[in-house]
DNA sequence: AACGCTACCGTTAGCGCTAACAGCCCTTCT
DNA sequence: AGAAGGGCTGTTAGCGCTAACGGTAGCGTT
C-alpha cells in the first residue's frame, strides 16, 4: 500500500479511499491510484483491515455433517447468499461430535467471525447457549434454545410428521414403527411429537417400543430397522427420521423378504434427491433446504 | 492481552507464549497467567495473531456445488483433514460459474488463506492458472495444467474405466455405448480413453457413433440413452459417465422394456450411495471421494 | 474584508498481537 | 575466579491497514 502511495503522489489514505471506493477523492486521483494498484498488482490484505474496523466480512456454519444431503443443501444455500452479500464462510463439519462442535465455536471466536450460523446442534441446550454466548450475531437453525438472543430458522418438523402419518394411518397402517434418529437433535423431537399426536388423535395407542432411536444415515436405520422388526414383525409401516435412514430401512426389509410397499410401508423425510431414485420410490416430506440455508 | 498481562503482573510477550505454548515460561508464571485469562475470560485475536506471524490457519475450498454428492464428500475429507491439522476451511461454492470462481479466487488472496484447493475447475487451463500464480500452496483435484505450480490429486479415471468396460466385454458384450458426461470435464476425457483403449486391445473397433455425450444428471442419462438406443438399438451394454447418467439410463431401458441386465448390462461410475440402493444394483467404479478430499 | 462551506487530501494514533533481540540470574565447568 | 551456558522474562519495533481528525484551496455570501 505504501508502495502504491508513493509512486501515485498520495497518501496511504487516499490509497485506503480508493480501494475501499469512499467518497471524497477526485476522479483525476482515483485513476492515477487504480493505475498504480493495477501496474504493481495490489491486493490489499484483509487481515490488517479487519484489525482496524473490527469486521471480518466472514461467517462460520456449523453443521453435523456436511456429506449428508441435507446439511449439504443447506449449505449450498448459506453460501449462496453470503456470495450475494460478499461474505466468506467457514464450514465446519463436526462429524456429529459434540466435543468437535464446541472446538469450532471457540476457534470461530478466535477467528472473530462476524456470525455464526448453526445448524442442527447435537448440543444440549446448555452447553449450546454457553458456547454462543460469546457470538454476538448467531442464527439457529432447527434449534429453539429459550434464553439465547439468537435468530432462529425452523422447519416445521411436527406439522410434517403429522402429514406423513396421517398419510399412513389413512392408507390403512396402525402399526407403525418410528425410527426417530438422533434423541438430542430438535428434529427428532418435533416428529416424534407429531407422530404422537396423529396417532392419539386418530385413537390409536401409542406404544413407545415402536419408537427406535439411530443414527442419522443408511446404516444406522438398516440396524434400527432390523432390530425393530425383529421386536415387533406385526409392524406394516415404518416412518423414518429422514431419507437416508429409510433407504437403510428399505434394505433391512429387502433383507427380510419384506416387500415394499405391500407388505410394509416405509416413509423417510426431507425429500432429498435420492428418494426419487431408490425402488421403490419413497414416500417422504419435502424440507426446503436451500431455502432454509440462504433464510439463515 | 494487556489485562492478562497486568494481572498477572508479567509482560504482553508472557503471555503470548503461555497461551501460544511455548517453552521458556515456568510452571509457576503459567499457572498464574492461565488463571487470570480464565478469570477474564480472554480469547486471544486470531486477527492479530494473523496479522503478525503472517500465517492464517486457514485454506479456501473451491468447488462446482457443495450440494452434489460427489463435492460433499470430498468437502467432508478436506474438512476432516483440516480440523486435524487445526486449520479452518472457506468454503467456496462457485455454482458451476467460471465468473464467481474467479472471484472466489481472488477473495481468498486477500483474506490471505495459507493454502487453496482447487476441485474440478470449470475454469480454463488459461485462467485458472493465471488466477492460481497468486497463491504459494495450491493443489488441484482432478485437473491437470501442466506449467502451474500446484499438488495434484487424480482419480484415476482412465484405469477406472478400462476396468469397468473389460468387465463388460469379458461378459460376452461387443457393443457398448458410451455416455461420455460433459466434454468439459477432465473425468471425462479420461474415462473415453480408457473406454477406447480396452477395446482396441480387445479387438473391437472403436465406434464413434456410440459415443454421446450428455449433462451429468439422472436426467442427461435418460435423454442420451434414449437417443442412442435409437440409434443403435444393436447395443448391449451401456457405459455411463457417473452413477446418476446411468440411473437415468436404467429408467431409459425400463420405458423401451429392455431387461437389465439380461437384455442389456449399465454399468455407471463413482459408487455413490445411491448405486447400490437402485434395481438392479449398478455394477460401477469406486471413487474414494472422501479420501481425495484428505490428500488434497 | 471577513466568513462559511465544500471538496479534497494528509497526519496521527492506533487495531492486538509476535519476531527478534536483550537482558538478568543462577548453575556448571575449566 | 572467570567464562560459558541455560532458563526465564522483558523491550522494541513492527505486521498492513483505517478511524478520526486536521488542514488547505477555492468559491460564494454577507
Amino acid at each position: 500500500m505504501a508502495d502504491v502511495a508513493r509512486e501515485a503522489g498520495v497518501s496511504l489514505m487516499t490509497v485506503s479511499r480508493v480501494i475501499n471506493d469512499k467518497g471524497d477523492v477526485s476522479d483525476d486521483t482515483r485513476q492515477r491510484v487504480l493505475a498504480v494498484v493495477e501496474r504493481l498488482d495490489y491486493r490489499p490484505s484483509g487481515i490488517a483491515r479487519s484489525l482496524a474496523t473490527r469486521r471480518t466480512g466472514t461467517i462460520g456454519l456449523l453443521v453435523p455433517d456436511i456429506s449428508n444431503p441435507f446439511f449439504a443443501d443447506v449449505a449450498r444455500g448459506v453460501a449462496d447468499e453470503a456470495y450475494l452479500e460478499g461474505y466468506s464462510v467457514f464450514l465446519c463439519s463436526s462429524d456429529e461430535d459434540t466435543a468437535r462442535e464446541l472446538e469450532f465455536v471457540a476457534s470461530l471466536e478466535e477467528k472473530r467471525v462476524d456470525g455464526l450460523i448453526a445448524c442442527s446442534s447435537r448440543l444440549s441446550a446448555e452447553d449450546l447457549s454457553g458456547a454462543l454466548a460469546r457470538h454476538t450475531n448467531v442464527v439457529l437453525i432447527n434449534r429453539r434454545i429459550p434464553d439465547l438472543h439468537a435468530g432462529r430458522v425452523l422447519a416445521d418438523d411436527r406439522a410434517g410428521a403429522c402429514l406423513v402419518v396421517e398419510h399412513l394411518v389413512r392408507t390403512g397402517h396402525r402399526t407403525i414403527g418410528l425410527l426417530a434418529g438422533p434423541p438430542a437433535s430438535y428434529s427428532s423431537k418435533a416428529r416424534l411429537a407429531g407422530y404422537r399426536a396423529v396417532l392419539e388423535e386418530l385413537g390409536i395407542a401409542f406404544a413407545p417400543e415402536l419408537v427406535r432411536h439411530c443414527a442419522p444415515t443408511d446404516r444406522g436405520g438398516e440396524e434400527a430397522a432390523a432390530e425393530l422388526l425383529t421386536l415387533r414383525p406385526d409392524i406394516t409401516a415404518l416412518f423414518c427420521y429422514n431419507d437416508l435412514v429409510a433407504v437403510g430401512a428399505l434394505r433391512a426389509c429387502a433383507a427380510r423378504q419384506l416387500a415394499v410397499p405391500d407388505r410394509i410401508a416405509v416413509a423417510g423425510f426431507d425429500d432429498i434427491a435420492i428418494a426419487a431414485l431408490v425402488v421403490p420410490p419413497l414416500t417422504t416430506c419435502r424440507v426446503p433446504r436451500h431455502n432454509i440455508g440462504v433464510e439463515a
